[in-house]
RNA sequence: GCCCCCAUCGUCUAGAGGCCUAGGACGCCACCCUUUCAAGGUGGAGAUCACCGGUUCGAAUCCGGUUGGGGGCGCCA
């Protein structure tokens, strides 16, 4: 798995960490990870912690590769930074240059730009057009006394590439209508075709699973290892995830940043189970997979060919699915750091039952827990008098019986059992549908319609602050505020 | 423009010639359960298997073409 940290850790980029992580777990291989740093200019520490540190929350580990941002690498074929590689690409250049496999280039980005618009503008592919290709000694005096640098070309031989990829097959491509394409920049920086070729053959890679964005750079790879007589690694080109537009998925339309779904509230475990998915199945109807099950199941040739719309939708329900799954005490300790420090161990403790089956999103806590933790005047803002009201009651009517059932649950052992029964039978003996009864309730201590189970609630909030905000929603009643 | 890849319900998919009057899941709708909302249960709508030819006794499954979609063609990765 090569990443490029050049930003935070991207969706497609976690699925193909993770078919690369099962494929090698399932075949008993050793999972390498390279960061494609040699792009200095956009790289930074900070997206490589992102990278890291995401993979490392999904639950994929790696055998070789640096194994924490800015931590040492591990494995016998490092460093496995490519900004610390710079040395070896060097002298691979030269070879090339030496063989006559690579030529300098002395066109400038102002140039070439010129001849791609011009080969745009008449309908033709945009490529090198080989102006360097058959420079004299002369020629080369002069840009270099003009001040020009020269990049290094590599000099695509004009053959069928043929290679069978694992995911789709025989795949062929024919070479002569590829350009010269640049390997070595003008300032020494190594390029990535190069770059990628080069450590793949040092750090003994076998197979190469990626995006089907690279099925198309495959071609020049192999061009490559063949004039640097390297061995030629397995390929296999994994489907693209889509947008709902079925474009490649892009941070333009989609929420592409494996943290932000993080810092949502999604548990890994959904996570994994859901990109699993896109793009594989066991070919059973079962769909509920931990990590280590799916490396024990998955085979890198049952991997669809076309590519997937992902599906918030499916996300949602199956992280709702695991946080379900998990024991109570679990989930606890899971949504500490989405609810409010003012919510006390016990009371999360507490709450959680409650809201379990709630939940979508381990964010969704807060909305749900608001009620115990903000103070009584917040809780009154949420709502309005005529929220108070059930369907076809009055405000006199609804004051009635909500002094009614403030009497009855003052009266009772605050347990969620004792209040239920208290509630209910002043329901009855009011002779309110318990639905109408409790509806004020619900609000005037939650603040909202919609809230976890009314008794357990009042019981986390407590006796005294209960009572007292049903004593406040009285108040408004009676003060016949009409809002 | 050129090259390559792909094509089953809205979405993720099962399907590797007869088991398919195409199965499951998400989403959607209805009902049940129910103190709200969920969760759960039951049922339903939803795919002429992109289209056209061909092979075959028989095709979603094999072959060819068409159409559509996607990707690539950088001194980015």
């Amino acid at each position: 798995m090569a990443p490029s940290p050049t930003g935070p850790l991207h969706i497609g980029t976690a699925r193909t960490s993770l078919y690369n992580y099962l494929f090698a777990r399932h075949v008993g291989g050793t999972y390498v990870l390279r960061i494609e740093d040699t792009d200095l200019a956009r790289s930074t520490a900070e997206f490589e912690r992102d990278i890291l540190d995401n993979l490392h929350w999904l639950g994929i580990t790696w055998d070789e590769g640096p194994q924490h941002a800015g931590g040492d690498d591990i494995g016998p074929f490092g460093p496995y930074r490519q900004s610390l590689r710079m040395d070896r690409y060097a002298r691979e250049a030269d070879r090339l240059l030496q063989s006559g496999a690579a030529y300098h280039c002395w066109c400038t980005p102002e140039e070439l730009d010129v001849v791609r618009k011009a080969q745009e503008a008449s309908k033709q592919a945009p490529r090198y057009n080989g102006r360097c290709l058959n420079l004299t000694d002369a020629d080369r005096e002069q840009f270099a006394t003009e001040g020009r640098r020269p990049a290094v070309r590599f000099r695509v031989p004009a053959e069928t590439i043929r290679f069978d990829d694992l995911i789709r097959g025989e795949v062929e491509f024919d070479n002569g209508l590829l350009g010269d394409f640049v390997i070595v920049r003008a300032d020494g920086v190594p390029l990535y075709h190069f770059v990628v070729v080069i450590d793949d053959e040092q750090m003994g890679i076998s197979h190469v699973i990626r995006g089907e964005d690279h099925l198309s750079n495959t071609p020049k790879h192999i061009a490559l290892i063949r004039a640097l007589g390297y061995a030629e690694p397995v390929f296999g080109h994994i489907p693209l995830i889509l947008n709902p537009d079925r474009s490649k998925m892009s941070k333009r339309k989609s929420q592409t940043a494996i943290t932000a779904y993080r810092e949502q509230g999604y548990l890994p475990e959904a996570m994994v189970n859901f990109l699993a998915f896109l793009g594989w199945s066991p070919g059973t109807e079962e769909e509920i997979f931990s990590l280590d099950e799916l490396a024990t199941r998955f085979e890198i040739g049952e991997v669809h060919k076309a590519g997937a719309v992902f599906d918030q939708d499916r996300l949602d329900y199956l992280n709702g699915v695991y946080i379900r799954a998990l024991p109570d005490a679990e989930l606890a300790a899971r949504l500490r750091p989405f609810v409010p420090a003012a919510v006390s161990e016990e009371t999360l403790a507490g709450v959680v039952p409650l809201v379990k089956e709630r939940m979508v999103r381990l964010t969704d806590a807060t909305e749900l827990t608001g009620f115990l933790a903000e103070p009584d005047a917040v809780v009154a803002g949420w709502w309005t008098v005529a929220d108070l009201l059930p369907k076809g009651k009055t405000a006199d009517e609804t004051g009635l019986a909500l002094a009614a059932a403030r009497d009855a649950l003052a009266g009772a052992d605050w347990s969620p059992e004792a209040l239920e029964a208290a509630g209910r039978a002043a329901a009855e003996s009011h002779g309110w549908k318990a639905g109408d009864f409790f509806r004020p309730i619900r609000i005037a201590v939650t603040g909202k319609p919609v809230s976890p189970p009314l008794f357990g609630s009042l019981v986390l909030l407590g006796r005294e602050p209960s009572l007292g905000r049903l004593d406040g929603a009285l108040d408004r009643l009676r003060s016949g505020a009409v809002a």
